[in-house]
RNA sequence: GCCCGGGUGGUGAAAUGGUAGACACGAGGGACUUAAAAUCCCUUGGCCCGUAAGGGCUGUGCGGGUUCAAGUCCCGCCCCGGGCACCA
């Protein structure tokens, strides 16, 4: 009988259904493992061969694990709220709740085909008011609590109202704040506090609250027309859709993550986490050391504070610079200087972040006409206005020092101010001396120490002066919490005087309303705002939703105990589960998703819901799958910017008036056509337009244009030159560095590539994917797990070739024909020889320890090994063939349940206990040792295994044609390492 | 600029300091077949010697070093991928 996977795959997949193969129960009688993917969101698009990646190799691990005695927790759910479905909505006026509906459905298909173990009936989505109830309510936990930085910890909220009325508040208590204050908060006294109406309280309250509301600068995106995290923008453009970013103050819910900085830093040490990850986050969070010094003002009462990781270079400083935002710009600027301080100030605000980011280069400021004092020297410093100082970093200022900092260097530069040398052997005219291994050369009390000498003399002096103190700042920012959007979590807060109060928890789930349109109302609300009736006991509600990222960062909670109503998860099961054993994700969400996951867990911790404070223990990143991408380059007729009905061709130039003319002539005319020259100076972009084809439309270069038609018919008004059906095209195929083209025979229309394949992410809209539904349908599951396993290693990312698929079909159509002769199943109960052993406990060897480093592709080779070895010994034996066929069921289930079925056994495969691997099979009779002279190999000698290295050194130098080689000479030296290698030294 | 990864055949890739290139794709040759598909066998890093059996040299980005022995360890470069970035 022939395989045919697809019989076994449906068989199996109806028959794992009925009989609830894969149910977990919280069955605390057994050790457990937990096994979690990153679920996805539910895209229009389907799943293409790169997303199962992860899920594949996790679901190996989980199946291993199964087999292993382990009661094993494996979900999948979705993240189902978030942008695409909005627009979409906004679009086509869909519900995105309909659209999100549709296309979990489909994603559940295309997944269940694939033959995962996922339980079921765990299945979360992040939409569903059963699950976003508890976001809120988290949410609401995080709005009743406030960080103690004296015990690391959050604490309810009521403690610290219990701590105003009794003491009060004593004020700028630095470290006791953080994150972004909506304005300075001075202190106050029991007596005041109690003094205060509620509105006042509650006010100050907010500076202090995890999840808090305040006035702040955020990432605002006009196209999208919402709010973004941080982490939601890529050099200035919004990360989808890639759309420019201003900043902008408003109000803004926000959460207080730099409260926990430095334990999200301090617990990235204990994870078994990718090194990669683990350095961007810390890169993210941007701990430094440093001081902070006070420059009293000389006109005004106060001080500037700024901060430095320098305070060795202070006798450098020639300036100080404070940000365009600044509050101390207005104060202290003089009358006179005013209106050019102002007039600068308000052009460096207005400046959006992608314009400051690419004019980084450029330098730009103004005297503010004030000065200050120097600590030390006591002596006059002017103080300027630059925008290369953040206003939103440390204190947003900074102390000059031209000598030591190359950005200070620069404006001092541009402006004429002086540089003071403050390092030995710095050359001052051409640039700034940044190293840290310097000696001080600057006059003072610091000359002639080492840079980490100085700054810690520096640092004592300032506080023994008062002028200063240690400091350590963060680059991470708090994370803005709401979005001007419909399809989200709403924010379960309501109005009273306009103060935001916590709904009740007996109202949640505060849900999603009903609106008219997806959009802002007409005066700039955010879509909730077009509710009727949105509010509270007459109290209007929150009308921003929650981010994409709220949902994800306590999902692995709500697997444990999906359908409790009671609590977000029972005790018991989370005493149970614990943390997550295994994660398996993208290693997109470094900074993001993976940030906000550990926060909250810490914070759940700190509150007591939770025994532990980090989600996973283990973190493992696949790769990305690529595929090849083809591109063909057309030129547009005509002017620039109308991109619909407008014609093209190979060649045009600017104008209407062309004619279609031969490949090669157009080809020639256009490298010597001005076009040519204007491209490849940068220009006149708007004639060049390079268009992604499908893949699957072009063979050997040459690309099937009517076909290409019908899966592009956007592309239908282009005329093309030589259309008879075909159409020349390569991978890249201008050399830009040689400035030419290669064409192959004329009259073929066909292109050599010159450079190497393009290879880009897989993207429905690169049209380059690859549909794990016809990979399937073709070769089946099996075939395509081993595959995807098979590529490469897991953590890399690799480009998707179909081609290779062959190879570990074959490899299943061999296992399974080592049941089979001449068609008939068969298989003996014969002793197995010592060969056929041999190869299978290699094999369970090799597995078992790859599983356990995760490194499947070898795990696949040494299947591939040892049915090559089977076939060719024409082993049909049971005692090899069924330990095989357990080991097998983790990458191949379907095959392996068959054929486990076919040995006689009832129950599934998956309940098989784990078939160890016995030594003795794979010790060898003899040896055979490479002899080496002078680390040259010349010969083999076979020797029984049981010799021990001296007695192989004896029994080499006994043979004879050592002994010719050796022309009677002693060896000088003889090295044997047991079982490997002789090597003799002449 | 700073910080992480990584560089091995035509391709994806293997290799606790111990015979580099396992396994697979592709390519070439052959068998079976009326033919095709499927299947099976042989060759396949480069160069060289030999009719053949076989043998030699060379080879893991570049240059040094440690070692009996280096893809692997150390030092210095080059290149590619990723993260952070006027972060003081």
């Amino acid at each position: 009988m022939q395989y045919d996977h697809k019989g076994i795959e449906e068989k199996w997949r109806a028959e794992w259904r009925k009989r609830g193969t894969y149910r977990v129960e919280n069955d605390m009688s057994k050790p457990k493992y937990y096994v979690l993917d990153m679920f996805p969101y539910p895209s229009g698009a389907g799943l293409h061969v790169g997303h199962p990646l992860g899920y594949i190799a996790s679901d190996i691990v989980a199946r291993f694990k199964r087999h292993s005695g382990f009661n094993v927790l494996h979900p999948m759910g979705y993240d189902s709220f978030g942008l695409p479905a909005e627009q979409y909505a906004i679009q086509t006026g869909q519900h995105p709740a309909k659209t999100t509906e549709v296309n979990i459905a489909r994603y559940r298909e295309q997944l269940d085909n694939i033959g995962f173990s996922f339980d079921w009936d765990r299945e979360v989505r992040t939409s569903n008011p059963d699950y976003y109830k508890w976001t809120q309510w988290i949410f609401l936990q995080l709005f009743d609590s406030w960080y103690d930085h004296e015990q690391r910890k959050a604490k309810p909220i009521a403690e610290l109202v219990q701590r105003f009325a009794q003491w009060g508040w004593s004020g700028g208590d630095a470290g006791a704040l953080t994150g972004d204050v909506e304005e300075e908060l001075g202190p106050f006294t029991a007596n005041d506090w109690n003094a205060f109406e509620e509105r006042a309280q509650q006010r100050i309250l907010q500076n202090f609250r995890l999840a808090y509301l305040s006035e702040a600068w955020v990432n605002w995106c006009p196209a999208l027309g919402t709010v973004l995290a941080n982490d939601e923008v890529k050099d200035g453009v919004s990360e989808r859709g890639g759309h420019p970013v201003e900043r902008k103050r408003m109000p803004q819910w926000s959460m207080r993550i730099t409260a926990y900085a430095q334990r999200l830093l301090d617990g990235l040490d204990a994870l078994d986490w990718s090194e990669s990850i683990k350095e961007a986050q810390r890169n993210w969070i941007g701990r430094s050391e440093g001081a902070l010094v006070k420059f009293k003002l000389k006109e005004v009462a106060g001080d500037i504070e700024v901060f430095t990781t320098r305070p060795d270079t202070l006798f450098g400083v020639t300036f100080v610079t404070l940000a365009p935002e600044h509050e101390l710009v207005e104060v202290i600027t003089p009358p006179d200087r005013r209106e050019e301080v102002m007039a600068y100030v308000t052009t460096a605000k207005n400046r959006s972040e992608r314009e400051r980011m690419t004019e980084v280069k450029r330098v730009s400021g103004v005297f503010t006409g004030a000065y200050c004092i120097h600590p030390f020297t006591g002596k006059e410093v002017p103080i300027w206005v630059g925008d290369y100082v953040l206003g939103g970093y440390g204190t947003g200022a900074v102390m000059a020092v031209p000598g030591g900092d190359q950005r200070d260097w620069n404006f001092a530069t541009h402006f004429g101010l002086p540089i003071i040398a403050v390092t030995e052997g710095a050359d001052i005219h051409k640039e700034a001396d940044e190293r840290k291994d310097a000696t001080i050369s600057s006059e003072g009390f610091l000359k002639g120490l080492k840079v980490p000498d100085a700054i810690k003399r520096a640092m004592d002096e300032l506080v023994k002066l008062g002028a200063g103190e240690r400091r350590i700042n963060f680059r991470l920012r708090d994370a803005a919490f709401g979005r001007q959007r419909y399809w989200g979590e709403p924010i379960p807060i309501y109005y009273k005087d306009g103060v935001p109060h916590a709904l009740p928890e007996s109202e949640l789930p505060l849900v999603l309303p009903e609106v008219d349109k997806f959009l802002p109302t007409e005066d700039g609300e955010p879509p909730l705002a077009r509710a009727t009736n949105w509010s509270y006991n007459g109290h209007p509600l929150e009308t921003t939703t929650m981010p994409g990222w709220a949902g994800s960062s306590w999902y692995f909670l709500r697997y444990m105990d999906p359908q409790n109503e009671g609590r977000f998860a029972s005790a018991d099961a989370i005493n149970y589960w614990q943390q997550v054993d295994l994660y398996v994700g993208g290693s997109e969400h470094a900074t993001g998703h993976l940030l906000y996951f550990r926060f909250w867990t810490k914070f759940l911790n700190d509150r007591g819901w939770l025994p532990f404070d980090e989600p996973a223990k283990k973190l493992v990143n696949q790769g990305m799958i690529t595929a090849f991408s083809e591109r063909i380059l057309l030129y547009r007729i005509g002017g620039s910017g109308e991109s619909r009905g407008t014609s093209f061709i190979l060649y045009g130039d600017g104008t209407k008036d062309y004619r279609p003319i031969t490949l090669s002539q157009s080809v020639q005319q256009f490298l010597s056509s001005d076009l040519h020259e204007k491209y490849f100076k940068g220009k006149e972009r708007d004639h060049y337009v390079e268009v992604n084809i499908p893949t699957e439309c072009v063979h050997d270069d040459v690309v099937d244009i009517p076909a290409m038609l019908r899966i592009r018919p956007d592309l239908n008004d282009a005329v093309f030159i030589a259309s008879h059906g075909w159409y020349w095209h390569g991978h890249n195929q201008w050399d830009i560095e040689r400035n030419e083209l290669v064409v192959g025979q004329s009259s073929s229309f066909r292109f050599t590539s010159v450079k190497e394949p393009l290879i880009e992410k897989m993207s429905k809209s690169k049209y380059n994917v690859t549909n794990p539904d016809a990979i399937i349908e073709k070769y089946g599951a099996d075939t395509l797990r081993l595959y995807e396993m098979f590529l490469g290693p897991l953590e890399q990312s690799k480009p998707w070739d179909t081609n290779g698929i062959e190879g570990t079909s074959r490899f299943l159509k061999k296992f399974w024909n080592l049941f089979y002769e001449s068609d008939v199943y068969s298989v003996s109960d014969e002793a197995p020889t010592k060969a056929e052993f041999k190869a299978l406990h290699a094999t369970l060897k090799k597995v078992t320890e790859d599983i356990e480093r995760m490194s499947f592709n070898t795990s696949v080779s040494q299947f591939m090994i040892a049915v090559n070895q089977l076939g060719e010994l024409k082993c049909h034996k049971r005692d090899v063939l069924e330990p095989l066929t357990i080991a097998l069921a983790p990458f191949a289930p379907h095959i392996a349940e068959e054929l486990w079925s076919k040995l006689g056994h009832t129950d599934s495969v998956t309940g098989a206990k784990w078939p160890q691997w016995d030594a003795q099979y794979l010790v060898e009779d003899n040896f055979s040792y490479p002899i080496s002279f002078n680390g040259k190999t010349r010969m083999q000698l076979e020797f029984p295994i049981a010799l021990d290295a001296k007695s192989v050194e004896a029994a080499v130098l006994a043979n004879p044609e050592v002994q010719s080689r050796l022309e009677g000479k002693m060896p000088k030296k003889v090295i044997v390492v047991p079982k490997r290698i002789v090597n003799i030294v002449v």
